[in-house]
DNA sequence: CGGCTATTTGAATCAGATCAACCCGGGTGG
DNA sequence: CCACCCGGGTTGATCTGATTCAAATAGCCG
């Protein structure tokens, strides 16, 4: 997974070749602005799977845009329970939650080794007079969360287990390819437990256990132990109740030959 | 409510007197940085309550800025399931979805009488310009909406009908004060239904009855006909689980002097 | 092999949904 | 002024999707 980190934890990433500037912050900059931007940049921190990145009830002053890996972010309540807020991808900016100093009120934490990147808070200021897009890109970039989260909100709310987990795992595949035809029996490694699966969708792991099992008795898709096939991509999508263009808006959008409105540098572009 | 209002219809918001720079994307701002951002403004929309602002499907291509009275925003299943997202209460910023001209996903109606002035997406970019920290402040906003998301999220995911909805109606209380106490006893008009209060926590009409009948009966609040009142201040609140300083996070914080960290407009400040 | 973590399966239970009345207050129109 | 209506709110009976508890299995690693 992570060839960034044949040199383990010394290695200073590369912007040149960062996996996050295909849809992130730096997205569709020129080589020399990821560059003038690269310069507030302090160490790059490198994470074993299973770790958190920052450690609920402390401050946080700094973003971390995650290059190598895949984290989630979710709280605990007092008595143990755990809800999982979403899953980040390459491209994702955590930390940029409670204004500044104010204590973590959620956690993030690995699910595979991890690579994030470092800029601190109060470099976001200077940052945003010298790259005045900048401060609107990370709008739209939280924009987007929110509505991820909104949609998460709606499936845990109103949709049925069957339902939710259809959606859930559609969503991080269609994330992880940033994008999908919808026609393709596809495969893919998903770094999740069904326990993971359940905190997410609001459901016992037990029960997320008995769905799978469904879901794989109709021949929809199959997943154990880390492994995601998805047999019948019709159905699957029906039962998610989902329209191809949602798919869109879950990535930065088309990628390749910015598949018109959704793209996210796209959409600075046209603002500016 | 509306004394804004007042000349129905005809009358633009006068941004000095602008509930909306209390805790909006204005906030805190000199009268004239105001002006200059107020030169980009298009006609004001006003609304009577139970209408939609903008209409699912559709196009966006402008932000809305809520001056007076309550919204909600809500997405639609195809069944008729119905999903309300949160709650905007003056200072909300509305219409910042999906990166421009792409059709809106989520739908957002006026709980009651409503002023909204209407900044064009495509004047985001020229006024980030002129003023690099707003788009910073806007990301800050974004980022605030969505930590509500995930609040929400574990609600309905992982907490009791009782517990989400103690919670929810806490919620709005304290940030229609723009902060609380958490001791007194408090009385307030809350624009609705039990209908609205189960779309909101993913449970049914009825059920949302059945909860706020036990919550009357062991004397913590009562709640009918619009009518919201907080009897028992701290069982409220030990029932909502809620810590004192997560009171603050939901508005743009302790407001009167700068209650430290919380603060959006100090945030930025910070930051620059 | 032994220990660990994840998955699987069954049986009992329960929180909340569903269905179906009925009530209440405040318009509206006759 | 009253009859009616209509959008909430209330209440009971019943049903069910999901939880809980508990025990067995399966893969993984040292």
């Amino acid at each position: 997974m992570a060839n960034i980190m044949k040199a383990p934890g010394s290695a200073r990433v590369d912007c040149e070749t960062c996996q996050a500037r295909v849809d992130g912050l730096c997205a569709g900059y020129s080589a020399s602005t990821v560059e003038f931007i690269s310069g507030y940049r302090t160490n790059d921190r490198h994470l074993k799977a299973g770790q958190d990145l920052l450690n609920l009830g402390g401050p946080c002053d700094a973003i971390f845009n995650l290059v190598d890996g895949w984290m989630f972010r979710y709280t605990i309540l007092a008595d143990g329970r755990r809800q999982i807020l979403d899953f980040a991808l390459p491209g994702a900016i955590l930390g940029f939650d409670s204004p500044l100093g104010a204590t973590i009120t959620f956690g993030a934490q690995t699910l595979t080794d991890v690579v994030v990147c470092v800029i601190p808070h109060k470099a976001l200021g200077p940052l945003s007079q010298r790259q005045p897009d900048l401060g609107l890109r990370l709008a739209w970039l939280m924009s987007r969360e929110r509505s991820l989260s909104f949609d998460h909100l709606t499936s845990v709310g109103r949709r049925s287990a069957h339902e939710r987990i259809a959606r859930l795992l559609l969503e991080l595949f269609v994330r992880s390819r940033s994008g999908w035809t919808g026609y393709q029996i596809e495969e893919m490694h998903l770094p999740l437990t069904q326990e993971h699966i359940g905190d997410a969708t609001g459901l016992t792991g037990v029960h997320v256990n008995r769905v799978l099992r469904d879901l794989g008795k109709e021949g929809i898709l199959k997943f154990s132990y880390r492994r995601l096939s998805i047999l019948e991509p019709d159905k699957l999508m029906d039962l998610a109740g989902i329209d191809q263009e949602l798919l869109q808006s879950w990535t930065g959008s088309g990628r390749s030959e910015a598949r018109a409105q959704g793209d996210l540098a796209e959409g600075c572009r046209q603002a500016a």
